[in-house]
RNA sequence: GCCCCGUUCGUCUAGUCUGGCCUAGGACGCAAGAUUUUCAUUCUUGAAAUCAGGGGUUCAAAUCCCCUACGGGGUACCA
């Protein structure tokens, strides 16, 4: 019987998520989902020197806002509770196991003798690695004597617990991404497992607990597969190889333009968030932005991440949350990095602003329009969105296509003004005008009717007059809007009534002259 | 340097395992046309990959094998 799916997401707490990382959760999310398994959130947060305060925090309210949720971990608890690697304290004795078991040392090296040896081998264009063929010329426990090594403890010299590769062996594993994978031990270093500051290195902790924790599947980052064959080699070590999780390599996420890796600088200097949430450095105070403060919708992004990288083979590209879930297969995750595209993002988030209700939409526009010293009751704002959304891509594309709606223009776009108001369109527009405010009386406060017949006058209007078209509408549509753009023009008298069409219509001849 | 992973339109990708149906499909973006009194939307059409390059294997290769190039990752008492 297959074990049951348990997987986990395992940031490390030292600054904000990027988009690689949700990806990695994502796909992780969707995976036990799938299988009805569950999804840890566990923090590593082994290196106190790279800890960033608020990181935690953020991460779980980005997941939050994602709507991806935690089965167990950091903020929701669980039998294997703590999920916080600085509150464990069992790593001690698992590398102390190790080294009772022969497959770790004792190394007393400093760090500054390390290094002095990488540059001295670097100078030689040799490359210094701390394993088999090194380590009797080196400070630990399998070149120094029994008694020295207790000495050097008993003394409160510091040092590190190594694991101790064996020599030129093939350690061969199953990626579920790459197929098998074929390391030799010779090429590896004796990986520290153990700091001196009594904390283990990734390696350790991220074994220890995937064992603990009983997860069956590792999905992470493609910068992981280089180390994967210590964690393969320390659950042999450990005995643990009949439950040894199953791996799978995630591709890596790159810049748009250029090469390397998609970095937190890319962003806004390229134009578009690298973060699900804003997030202001505590040390610097630099902003980054994010997607959510970008006018994102979140299972937008979740979508649009998900299918970078990853398809079902159809050529379906929205999915639901469920959808993903059903059609989701690490199988069909793509081996090569994907280069970030901004603009099918934006697509993506049109096609979810769209599916979106039109009061709900205009109850998130009211702050906006507040916000402009602007007051405009629900059933209105609903109205001018219904109207405008489909030229939308975000929340704030809002105001740009519907200010009209709102307030009368101030300035008119000289360039529509060259092209549309010439020769005697103040004329025109004034007799124009005197009709409308017939219509406007006899309509007596009805715009629905007011916009009806007078949109209908224009048309016979003109044919009789035998006016052009494009001229006079255009006229009219610059009085409205300011410029030459804009919904449907009887639409536009409908929504700003009759008394607000005739004020901006006079007020254009006045401004506009002829 | 060394090790590992990868390489199909500008971008994300389908097709590769199980060679022939691929004169390589879709999407984004781009261009043109239609619709609209305008802008946008929408619709239609189009341009866009000699499948990184070179060698094999085969009746047949994007698909299998080898080499090279390029890209990415790793090479810490970081994750």
């Amino acid at each position: 019987m297959q074990p049951k799916v348990r997987v986990r997401f395992a940031p490390s707490p030292t600054g904000p998520l990027h988009i690689g990382g949700v990806r990695t959760a994502i796909y992780n999310y969707l995976y036990a989902k799938k299988f009805n398994g569950d999804f840890i959130l566990r923090i590593e947060d082994t290196d106190q020197t790279r800890f960033v305060s608020g990181a935690e925090d953020y991460i779980i309210e980005a997941f939050k806002w994602l709507n991806i949720t935690f089965d167990e971990g950091v903020g929701v608890g669980g039998i294997h509770a703590p999920y916080r690697q600085s509150e464990r304290t069992m790593y001690r004795n698992f590398a102390l196991e190790l080294v009772e078991k022969g497959w770790a040392y004792y190394a007393f090296d400093t760090p500054q003798e390390l290094d002095d040896l990488r540059k001295q081998n670097e100078a030689l264009k040799r490359n210094f690695q701390y394993d088999s063929t090194t380590r009797q010329g080196l400070r630990n426990s399998l070149s120094l004597s029994k008694e020295a090594v207790e000495d050097l403890i008993a003394a409160g010299e510091p040092y590190v617990i190594r694991f101790c590769f064996p020599a030129d062996t093939d350690v061969v594993f199953n990626d579920l991404v790459r197929g098998e994978v074929k390391f030799n031990t010779s090429l590896l270093d004796d990986k520290v497992l153990y700091k001196s500051d009594g904390l283990p290195t990734y390696h350790l902790a991220n074994v220890v607990d995937d064992h603990l924790m009983e997860i069956s599947h590792v999905i992470r980052g493609e910068e992981w597969l280089p180390s994967c064959p210590l964690h393969v080699m320390l659950y042999k070590a450990f005995g643990w190889s009949e439950d040894m999780p199953q791996f799978a390599h995630l591709p890596l996420l790159l810049k748009p333009e250029g090469s390397g890796k998609l970095s937190k600088r890319d962003g806004d200097r390229l134009g578009f968030p690298v973060f699900p949430l804003q997030w202001s450095d505590p040390k610097s105070g630099d902003v980054s932005s994010g997607y959510r403060e970008s006018g994102y919708i979140p299972q937008a992004v979740v979508n649009m991440l998900a299918l970078l990288g990853w398809n079902d083979g159809t050529e379906k590209e929205i999915y639901s949350m469920d959808e993903l879930i059903e059609a989701f297969s690490i199988d069909r995750i793509s081996k090569h990095g994907a280069k970030f595209d901004v603009a099918k993002a934006k697509w993506f988030n049109h096609q979810y602003f769209q599916k979106l209700a039109d009061d709900q939409i205009a109850k998130d526009y009211l702050p906006i329009l507040n916000s402009k010293g602007l007051n405009a009751d629900l059933d209105y704002v609903t109205s001018v969105v219904s109207l405008v959304k489909e030229r939308c891509d975000f929340l704030n594309d809002l105001w740009d296509n519907s200010y009209y709606f709102f307030k009368a223009p101030e300035t008119y776009d000289e360039k529509v003004v060259a092209k549309r108001w010439k020769d005697d369109a103040g004329k025109q527009m004034a007799e124009i005008l005197i009709h409308l405010r017939q219509m406007a009386e006899t309509e007596c406060g009805d715009d629905v009717l007011f916009a009806q017949n007078a949109d209908t006058f224009l048309h016979n209007h003109i044919t009789e007059q035998q006016l052009n078209m494009g001229q006079i509408m255009n006229c009219i549509r610059l009085a409205l809007v300011g410029e030459g753009k804009g919904v449907n023009l009887a639409d536009i008298m409908r929504l700003i009534g009759s008394g607000e069409t005739i004020r901006r219509i006079e007020k254009a001849i006045e401004v506009l002259g002829r």
